[in-house]
DNA sequence: CTCTCCATTTCATCATGTGAAATCACGTGC
DNA sequence: GCACGTGATTTCACATGATGAAATGGAGAG
């Protein structure tokens, strides 16, 4: 497979642009890339004048809002999406805990859509964020609740690394811990994808009955105490089951 | 300023897939872009490989989930966006109808962000999506309400073209309009982004006084009755003038 | 099994990207 | 108001990397 290795370049510029560095001078995204400054520029120009860099009112570099657009056609090409959206509305309203749905790319977990109570302590999941699926409750239940086989060659593939403290730490313990959630038909996390934090996670699953994605409510461990449990399951599993349902999914055989 | 020719290219690749058509197969590519199909092959890849673009399970590419997460870093960039969150959610529970946030991006208004109702009738606005800043009530409301100079350096610098029937059809009509909106204090269109729906809009200030964007109510003119237009006026007007607190905007002088 | 339609690779040609150094532009201190 | 410094931009000779016609590969239909 060949690539263009200019357009490459250009392409990883993008990548220097975070969430914390939001905005770049000529110098630095010279310096970060490796790239001379007379390249550097060409670039950024190419990026610019395509509308997917502005500058603000230093010289400093910023992601355009052609992003937004871009961003938004995949958002709005995404059924389990636009299934989910107003059932994840009515989630929030119903447990007050920020809400999270969550589809597999490959071998990662993709953070597709997310509702936030308007509390001062903000979960800061984001959109288009990618977490390990073996980590934290919504991403475990894409996997949990695959069928064995699939299941299986999933997790062969994967590498874990020790995240936090609660998280599998190798391939046996996540075995184990998915297993117990298949039992009882929900995930659980606490502190495994940011300290402090908890998380209830269950499957979506569309008309051909496969798993497609994962619905989950999360909230600081404080907030999230033993006994809503119970409540906020319900509510979780209610929104997931319309989802699905919308999604054409039905419960009995065939 | 030199941009780079082939960089160039690629990104041009990327305007070939909008909100119909999600999905392009390698030869859709390369005729609708004039590359030979090496060339184009060679940029598809390259977008391929850095996540701009999957493949569905035919061969057709569609753009990928890493602008959902660039899309988001932009979004949230934007400190409006993060103001007007949580009130423009509230907003969408007191009036059923759809909220719309735009802010100005040189001669063009931005939809940033929206609430839609559950209604299966469903304004279409997309975020991301760019107006004519003198075309329907949240766009027009941008310049509206500006200072004097401001408004009118703006208004010469537009071209107006006949958009829909009841879209001010050159400036002197536009001039008219927006004296009358600014004394009523709020802005209103009819059918002027779409047929058959009606929208109120209102600006949104910071704490240097200027208007930094807009948020307005819209829906199907079916809904947007005459006789509801003093109660949904004065829930918009509120969530605006909370938003503009939000961001340091006091009323007084000095 | 062959035909057909695309996707993909090859390769000789030459357009384009490249960076050191020169220049420009703007802000700051004296 | 002038000199200095920092960082953005332009120049230019060179060679790397882009280009497309044509050949090859691969998958699905008849």
């Amino acid at each position: 497979m060949s690539i263009a290795n200019t357009f490459d370049k250009g392409l990883k510029l993008l990548e220097l642009f975070t969430y914390e560095r939001t905005s770049l001078t000529l110098r630095e995204v010279s310096e970060m890339s490796g790239l001379s400054k007379p390249t550097a520029l060409r670039l950024l120009n190419t990026l610019e004048v395509n509308g997917y860099l502005t500058r603000d009112k230093g010289k400093a570099y910023c992601l355009g809002l052609k992003f937004l657009e871009l961003g938004n056609f995949v958002a709005e090409r995404l059924d389990v999406r636009a299934a989910a959206l107003p059932h994840m509305d009515q989630l929030l309203f119903m447990v007050d805990q920020a809400v999270n749905l969550v589809i597999r790319d490959g071998l990662d977990a993709v953070y597709i859509e997310k509702r936030e109570t308007a509390h001062p302590v903000r979960m800061y999941t984001r959109v288009g964020r990618r977490a390990p699926l073996y980590s934290g409750a919504c991403p475990r239940a894409l996997i949990a609740f695959l069928p064995e086989k699939e299941r299986e060659d999933l997790i062969d593939k994967l590498t874990i690394e020790p995240y936090m403290e609660t998280t599998p730490k190798d391939k046996a313990e996540l075995r184990e811990r998915i297993a117990q959630e298949r039992a009882q038909g929900y995930t659980f996390s606490r502190g495994e994808l940011h300290d402090g934090t908890a998380a209830l996670g269950v499957p979506i699953r569309d008309y051909t009955r496969r798993v497609v994605a994962s619905l989950s409510i999360s909230g600081p461990q404080s907030s999230f105490v033993e006994d809503k449990h119970p409540y906020f399951l319900k509510a979780l599993q209610k929104a997931a089951a319309d989802i699905s349902a919308d999604l054409g999914y039905t419960r009995g055989r065939g």
